[in-house]
RNA sequence: GCGGGUAUGGUUUAGUGGUAGAAUGCGACCUUCCCAAGGUUGAGACCCGGGUUCGAUUCCCGGUACCCGCACCA
């Protein structure tokens, strides 16, 4: 990383603690790595985009199921999913150079191939975090916080089949949190040992399956437009076949370039009949879809489109955040959508006396019913503004000596910095046409 | 996990074996008719735990967190 985006990086950092965005996991207490917690502004970004993203994937549409599965499974689905064995990665060390390699990507497990020096016996890491069910702590007892969501999706794909009875295509979706025990979590939101997932298993008829997957392409990259991903800083990655996983026949990663280079943001996966299949082996539940035209059984396929919450903040804080020189000094923009803005919309009195705050307060009682909305009357005009700029809001209003003569305010966009004098009675509607 | 570095008000930092200044931000008051103006004033910090010492924010040891490299990321 160079020196430059390691700044970006501890600016967006600074300006997330700083206006209560984001702050380190248990700070008082020395922190916990990997961990974050959102304050009052960063709880509000997540909300919209979590909203938004609701929206989009699930009730948009007539073909999607949102459900909310527990975190705590029966450890059973696990061994289902393939996470209990394959989760974990068997690593050895090298006793003179200290590198780590895993062990069944070596030929030779008695020298290391960097320098030659003996390497330790095998290690497991597993990367789920496990815990206990009960009081006790015997091994019936024990079971893991969920590395993913999916999971809840297949457990929960007959109870929607026999209360729904959607016919096929169809998909299911939730938001939830995930825990992975990363070796090394960093890059802020990026790698977190607890985050947020937002997924889709969508359930096809096998031949259907290249259909779905561009369709659902096509769905995620509207998203990443609708939230305000740079176009240029998103790319997709075409996983090579020798690379995929074993259970995918075909894997997109969209990366995005973040300040400290370019990573996986989403994935998109077909991922064949594997979870079904296997959710059917390990439970013995028959996870087969009855065809009505054709008269026939089969395990649907699946297409996964998985994206994460806090990678998706990420994304949008590392774009969003920009500096400009206004008149020598510098202005710090949070350039957030106003769909998924903390704020929206920011009341201002121009000066604290002659009533104008009174009647600021008034309109902020009126529109705070349909908006989200900051009143602030603290220090001069010009600081107001810019405190708005780094929260990322995208409309103050003003309220001047001419509001107390013809009802009219000013509305500051807070990309161009320009006003507009409108009346009080058309913010709404003002506001509404330019949130698009 | 390994190696290296860092840790001082909310943020960015100066500095010291005798418990600390600054800038900025924040609060109050005054002033001000639109982009971090000015004045007065107030609150606010040495990451945690041991050790050495009469005395540790400073030196030593351990821990934690963050940063940089390596490794890892089904």
């Amino acid at each position: 990383m160079t020196k430059e985006q390691n700044d970006r990086m501890e600016k967006i950092l600074s300006l997330c603690k700083r206006r209560g965005l984001i702050f380190q996991g248990s700070e008082i207490y020395g922190g916990l790595a990997g961990t974050w917690d959102y304050g009052p502004l960063g709880a509000e970004l997540k909300h919209n985009v979590k909203n938004l993203w609701w929206k989009r994937f699930v009730t948009d549409r007539d073909d999607m199921y949102g459900i909310h599965s527990a975190i705590l499974m029966n450890p059973r689905v696990w061994e289902a999913s393939g996470h209990v064995s394959g989760f974990s990665d068997p690593l050895v060390e090298c006793s003179k150079c200290k590198r780590r390699f895993r062990a069944d990507h070596l030929e030779n497990l008695d020298k290391c191939p960097e320098c030659d020096g003996n390497l330790s016996g095998e290690k497991q890491f597993n990367m789920m975090f496990k815990t206990n069910i009960g009081a006790t702590e015997d091994g019936e007892s024990i079971s893991y916080l969920r590395p993913e969501t999916a999971g809840g999706m297949f457990v929960n794909f007959k109870n929607v089949l026999d209360s729904f009875h959607p016919k096929l295509p169809f998909g299911l979706a939730q938001i939830g949190k995930a825990f992975r025990n990363e070796i090394s979590p960093g890059n802020f939101l990026f790698r977190s040992r607890e985050f947020e997932q937002m997924e889709v298993e969508y359930f096809v008829s096998p031949e259907n399956w290249k259909h779905a997957f561009e369709e659902w392409r096509g769905v995620m990259i509207d998203w990443m437009k609708e939230i305000g991903l740079k176009k240029e800083h998103v790319f997709e990655h075409e996983i090579a076949e020798k690379d995929l996983a074993f259970y995918s026949k075909r894997t997109i990663d969209f990366e995005f370039k973040y300040p400290f280079g370019r990573e996986e943001l989403y994935g998109l996966a077909y991922r064949t009949d594997y979870d079904l299949v296997r959710h059917s082996e390990y439970s013995g539940i028959d996870l087969t879809y009855f065809d009505e035209d054709q008269k026939l059984h089969f395990t649907p396929h699946v297409i996964e489109p998985s994206l994460g919450v806090d990678r998706t903040i990420l994304a949008i804080l590392s774009d969003a955040y920009d500096e400009e020189e206004v008149e020598g000094e510098m202005r710090v923009v949070l350039r957030l959508k106003p769909i998924i803005a903390p704020i929206q919309v920011a009341v201002l009195p121009l000066m604290k006396k002659d009533g104008l705050a009174e009647k600021a307060k008034e309109i902020t009682r009126e529109l705070k019913k349909n908006l989200r909305l900051m009143y602030d009357e603290s220090g001069s005009i010009g600081k107001r503004y810019r405190r708005q700029d780094e929260i990322g809001t995208p409309f103050a209003i003003t309220v001047d000596y001419d509001t107390l003569k013809d009802q009219t305010v000013t509305i500051r966009d807070r990309d161009s910095m320009k006003q507009e004098r409108i009346a009080i009675n058309t913010i709404s509607s003002y506001l509404s046409e330019h949130f698009q």
